[in-house]
DNA sequence: TTAATGTATATTGGATCCCATTTACAATAG
DNA sequence: CTATTGTAAATGGGATCCAATATACATTAA
């Protein structure tokens, strides 16, 4: 006798071992800024707190060490990399080259329903009065655009970079205008989009990345000088 | 009284730790294609080979991971990560237009230096007859012209992808025409970057990659329906 | 004989322990 | 009082051990 089993099974082999899960949630605290540049990971402390060994905690240390979103030392620890204002400009020209050419291809292949949720995304964007939210929905807009460009390396490589700078990003989007000029390139940007004109959308999407760049830049030379 | 010491020392604090050693060497037994797509890596059996614990080993793996060189499944180990031929010519678009950016900009503001170590890496690598030697020689006249653009962040995001299709780019040149068109495209890239011709050069560039593409997906087509 | 089940072995993930190195601080000499 | 030296605590790197899981193989029932 034969009978089928009808239960949705998850993937147990693919669930995520402690060291998984602690490197998220170190990654997620450096790119949302809850680290910042310069705090010392110790790995007795966050050992502790997610009451595991030191072990889990080495190996999620050497993959952000790999990610270069902790910089270590040996025997003094990993402290959260910091970027110079040159190496951020750089982040940004990076940017703007890849994320410019995916969309490139992403809006000639574009489906309706990636337009409606890009479209939801900025509305959601606009609305949102809680700044801490702004960051993820603004990285949600784009990355929604880009989806249809089938290059996942390509997309893979932006998260990485979009990582790097994540905390820096925050910054330009609450402590500049960043946002309201945000709003209105956005409009432009899906417009472009749903008008399937490819060399729109990746011209307005490279002003629009390398504009947040300069904005930021002139932000934090204040910022670095002061203090 | 106070006297200068007057030695050189070396930055015991930047030594490498076991992890690091294991690290390196694997990754280059990956790149180099002596470690193949698919292959295990068992834990023990490195330990082993390094005389050391098996802790260092899974750092070293965890690392791999995170660069995308091997794929680890909880419990089961970590293989060697292969790549279908979408992706490898995804990688290969991606490198077209990062390199191309690249040599863009090193051109602009390339050394005399340079220049002379590009060339002479460019006649060893058309002078050399051992095949085993060819990818790292050609691989080193790419990264020279590239050198003086100083944005280490692309140069860096170049190095990973390289990595990943070290291998591919091995067959292409051994066991394809590869070698033969390589030496004629250096000498006319070199010859733009001489003359100072930035688009020249990444355009250039951006052909010698596709090009390279071409040959190497054509040849791989064959040989993975064959068997 | 074959498919299902149970068992042994191999292998990975993680905990605990130990040693090397760093860092903070006390002790000492000038 | 200051600069050097010595010492103890903190911390990171690695080894060894244990638990969880997977794989290979033997066993059993139909």
């Amino acid at each position: 006798m034969r009978m089928s089993l009808n239960l949705k099974a998850t993937n147990l082999g693919a669930a995520a071992s402690a060291s998984d899960v602690i490197f998220g949630s170190l990654r997620e605290a450096i790119v949302e800024g809850a680290l910042q540049d310069g705090d010392l990971l110790r790995q007795d402390q966050i050992a502790t707190m997610f009451n595991v060994s030191r072990i889990p905690v080495r190996e999620a240390l050497a993959r952000l060490e790999e990610q270069g979103l902790v910089t270590t030392q040996r025997y003094k620890g990993a402290v959260v990399s910091s970027l110079s204002l040159d190496e951020i400009t750089e982040m940004f020209e990076f940017r703007a080259l890849i994320e410019g050419e995916v969309i490139h291809h992403a809006v000639s292949s574009i489906r309706p329903e990636t337009l409606t949720e890009a479209r939801n995304y900025a509305e959601a964007f606009a609305r949102e009065p809680d700044s801490g939210q702004w960051a993820q929905l603004n990285r949600l807009f784009h990355y929604t655009l880009y989806k249809d460009c089938n290059r996942p390396y390509h997309l893979q490589v932006i998260s990485g970079a979009l990582d790097k700078i994540g905390r820096y990003l925050r910054a330009q989007l609450v402590l500049t205008d960043g946002i309201a000029r945000a709003r209105r390139e956005h409009e432009g940007i899906l417009a472009a989009a749903i008008a399937h004109d490819a060399d729109l959308a990746t011209a307005l999407t490279r002003a629009h990345i390398l504009g947040a760049s300069q904005s930021l830049i002139r932000f934090l030379e204040k910022q670095r000088t002061k203090p």
